[in-house]
DNA sequence: GACATGAGCGTACATATGTACGCTCATGAT
DNA sequence: ATCATGAGCGTACATATGTACGCTCATGTC
């Protein structure tokens, strides 16, 4: 028997998927309310008993989403770690396409909204994706003291990974599986330059 | 005395203007065709002398854009070329900086569609990118030949460096001047390690 | 000068959208 | 057992939106 406060929960949580549902197709600033509450299966105005308004959900949506997001990327970082065999730019990016794959909506989200609503909103969204780049920044760190090949400007280089990754790799979301992969490889190689660059600026600066 | 083809293509023009400054604010895809008849000047009904729908007139937007911001580049290249004093890389972000501002809102329609819009729209932007990707491939490529360094996978490069400038500087028309001096910093430096990395890799392929 | 063309307008209407208001009725506290 | 709470609903309405239809009247052609 779910309890009272587990039933609102449920509710709103489902505004929100359906909410993430519908802004992959049209994106999100052509969301209506009547038609999240459509496709949630509740009545218009009970949209109003969870969220101010459609801004009010947007941001409520960047949250859950980048949560959603850093737990996978921290798992997936795990994994990353077990697999010694292949380079750690494959495994992560490869590894990032995966989920970029499986959780497509929310990346449509956080990155094709980057003018396409309001400057909260937009934000918001900046602040979730710097928070990766911080995150990436202490694996850069720890990874270049482990290989002894230090490197220079890590904030900057992880900047740049991220940039490349989440860009081309949302762009690819719409791709047929073949093109995909050559997209990854592409992020791949370009992530190595990137990489290589700051080594050689380290090497340089010596 | 303006002609009636000029009449025509001056009232397409407003729409099409109009079009850029309204989706400038809440974005392309939160367009509605009266709202760009107002902005416009014109009656709603006028609007289907010139475009069939909303979304036929977002690929002709595209196209202009795409137009216009070439011919920028174009022009900016040769100012470029013309201050051999700052770096190449420099000079060239700085001035690509400085009409990402002055035509802010040709930028937000080109990158703020990422998933905003439909898949017909999503494609002739990626479209319009690719075809500054294949020119700055050009210009990395001689510019390699000129100072005898060359540079492995130009292509890969050119695409990270736009991906990375794009980007980047897309998320800094929103700041305040000093921040965006900043941001133009980062982005310099961001695509210095890319050219480094693709120079270091043609290095050790050598 | 007569006439066909077509850009732009105003009216009209069906549909979509945000939201105010008040009801119900299950839940959980007393 | 009683009762206050509040999630969800249905109704209602003002406004916004897309678009059909037919008119006007300046332009360019014959």
């Amino acid at each position: 028997m779910p309890t009272r406060v587990e039933r609102k929960n449920a509710t709103r949580h489902a505004i929100l998927q359906a909410a993430l549902r519908l802004s992959a197709e049209r994106g999100f600033s052509s969301l209506s309310l009547r038609g999240i509450a459509a496709e949630a299966g509740i009545a218009p105005t009970s949209f109003y008993r969870h969220f101010q308004d459609i801004d009010d959900l947007g941001l409520a949506l960047v949250d859950e989403v980048g949560l959603s997001l850093r737990q996978l990327i921290r798992e997936a970082r795990r994994r990353v770690s077990a697999r010694k065999n292949t380079g750690v730019t494959r495994a992560s990016i490869e590894t990032f396409m995966e989920f970029a794959d499986s959780n497509a909506t929310l990346f449509r989200l956080l990155l094709g909204e980057g003018a396409g609503s309001t400057a909260p909103f937009r934000r918001a969204i900046a602040k979730e994706i710097a928070r990766f780049t911080d995150d990436l920044s202490d694996d850069l760190r720890s990874a270049a003291k482990e290989s002894g090949k230090p490197l220079a400007d890590v904030g900057l280089a992880a900047e740049a990974m991220v940039t490349i990754a989440f860009n081309l790799g949302a762009a690819a979301i719409d791709l047929p599986a073949e093109e995909r992969r050559k997209v990854a490889d592409r992020i791949i190689a370009e992530v190595r330059m990137v990489v290589r660059g700051a080594q050689a600026e380290a090497a340089a600066a010596r």
